[in-house]
RNA sequence: GGAGAGAUGGCAGAGUGGUCGAAUGCGGCGGUCUUGAAAACCGUUGAUCUUCACGGGUCCGGGGGUUCGAAUCCCUCUCUCUCCGCCA
């Protein structure tokens, strides 16, 4: 949890774990350091002449009372070099106290002690596998050229509406979609998480609440008029809803569940990545958040991991969980478990979800806290993960079920589909 | 989009320049009474920064200004409500 209390006390041991992150915050750390003793050395002075003001005006408040104009008026003069003192303090001290907070916001997480060293994906750590990978044979097609073939996602007429990555999807296509969400959907609400549709607009104090903003302007699309973005995971405006809380120590577990669109403009995306579905500008995803107690967000973040574990086993895909390593790992969060299902006819494996503890670095910025049970006021934990995102579990799904020259929907998908095969 | 009204503590709602961080009610918490509960009565009940502590500062939608002194006056932004227009 960075906060200037950690900051000012070890700030050794912020520097060596953000270097896991690869991330050299030696610079930063050392002038946060320096401009936050000048932020308190400041207030101090500050607060000092604020309170001779503030008597001194009660002062002259009763000599007016009493008709004593002249000796009022001597104290008048007095409170005027006074204020002028102030006036400056402040200046300075707004001056230091500004940059303190640009600085500030430009510290990353810390990472737990469970996440690995490393500078990219290929240092992720496999923690467990799942199901078979189906052997297809030669003919297996990929999802793009199926889709085509059945004609139920059309990425062309999607670039001659907006652009390229916002399909269109069409007939059983469309249907599927609709059946994955609902399906996503029903199971995280038998899970005990609360089904909420939020705006898929936010503003910037949603963007900086879950840390989209600054870090990650440029990937967000901005409505500039009305100076809204669009979200870019269902986390944002749903976490958001806590956003200046304070919650009573029996509040917990918070467990929520939302379904949006998610926009991300994936600036600097090329080649066989953004093929087909593996990348887009416009998807759906079913997410959980979570806000519990700092002691049990642990325990809360297993839970989370397992459920979306049971989702990926009902749809019956190759699964894998990476424990991303620090180089991988998002700027805001504390550690993040990723899911990965195997696509057999592209040979790879496709991100699906992503599960993450923040610890108190969301609710940091957020300002959602918590009475303990000695009334006092601490920062929750937030955490959160996708359960599921669509296109790429649609992608397994279609290359990993052809047979015969048809789609086997999954059995566990067949009460939302409707159809239990396409083609 | 046009016209008007408003934004005060968990909620409701007083407060138009000087012990106002803020009356009162409700709610919450503690107690008395009761076998227990309810009712009644009594007490208590915001956040934040700083300090080892005592204490001090800040906060009445946000920002700025006037004044020795602002919840109260002025400017500005945002939001909410009512009426009209438009409309899924």
């Amino acid at each position: 949890m960075l906060t200037f209390k950690l900051l000012r006390e070890d700030p050794e041991y912020v520097i060596r774990k953000l270097a896991v992150k690869n991330f050299d915050a030696k610079e930063i750390v050392e002038k946060i350091v320096l401009l936050d003793k000048g932020r308190r050395t400041l207030q101090t002075e500050l607060d000092g002449c604020l309170a001779q003001q503030k008597q001194k005006a009660a002062e002259i408040g009763a000599l007016m009372k009493k008709g004593l104009r002249e000796e009022a008026e001597k104290i008048k003069a007095e409170v005027a070099s006074l204020k002028e003192k102030s006036k400056e303090i402040e200046a300075k001290s707004d001056e230091n106290n500004t940059e303190l907070n640009s600085l500030m916001v430009l510290l990353p997480n810390i990472p737990c002690d469970l996440v690995p060293e490393g500078k990219g994906a290929e240092d992720n750590v496999v923690v467990k596998m799942g199901n078979e990978i189906p052997d297809l044979g030669p003919d297996a097609l990929p999802h793009w050229e199926l889709a085509k073939k059945f004609d139920i996602i059309d990425f062309d007429l999607g670039v001659k509406l907006t652009g390229a990555g916002f399909p269109v999807y069409k007939g059983k296509g469309a249907r599927l979609q609709r059946a994955l969400i609902n399906m996503f959907l029903d199971i995280n609400t038998a899970a005990g998480y609360l089904e909420v549709e939020p705006p898929v607009m936010v503003n910037e104090a949603s963007g900086f609440g879950t840390g989209q903003l600054p870090d990650k302007e440029g990937q967000m699309y901005h409505a500039n008029l009305d100076n809204y973005y669009l979200v870019p995971t269902a986390e944002v405006p749903v976490t958001n809803i806590y956003r200046d809380v304070i919650l009573g120590c029996n509040d917990f577990p918070v467990k929520m569940t939302a379904y949006t669109p998610c926009f991300r403009r994936e600036a600097g995306s090329y080649g066989k990545d953004v093929r087909g579905l593996n990348r887009l500008h416009q998807f759906d995803k079913v997410e959980i958040v979570r806000i519990e107690k700092p002691e049990n967000s642990y325990a809360a973040l297993d839970e989370m991991i397992a459920h979306v574990e049971s989702i990926v086993n009902r749809l019956g895909l190759p699964y894998r969980i990476l424990r991303l390593c620090g180089g991988d790992m998002s700027f805001t969060s504390a550690i993040t478990y990723d899911f990965e299902v195997y696509s057999a006819a592209q040979g790879r494996w496709l991100e699906i979800s992503s599960v993450s503890n923040f610890e108190s670095y969301q609710a940091n910025r957020l300002k959602l806290r918590y009475k303990d049970e000695n009334g006092k006021i601490q920062l929750a934990h937030t955490l959160n993960g996708s359960s599921l995102a669509l296109p790429r579990v649609v992608a397994a799904l279609l290359e990993n079920n052809q047979k015969d020259g048809k789609i086997i929907i999954p059995e566990a998908l067949r009460p939302y589909t409707g159809f239990d095969c396409i083609g």
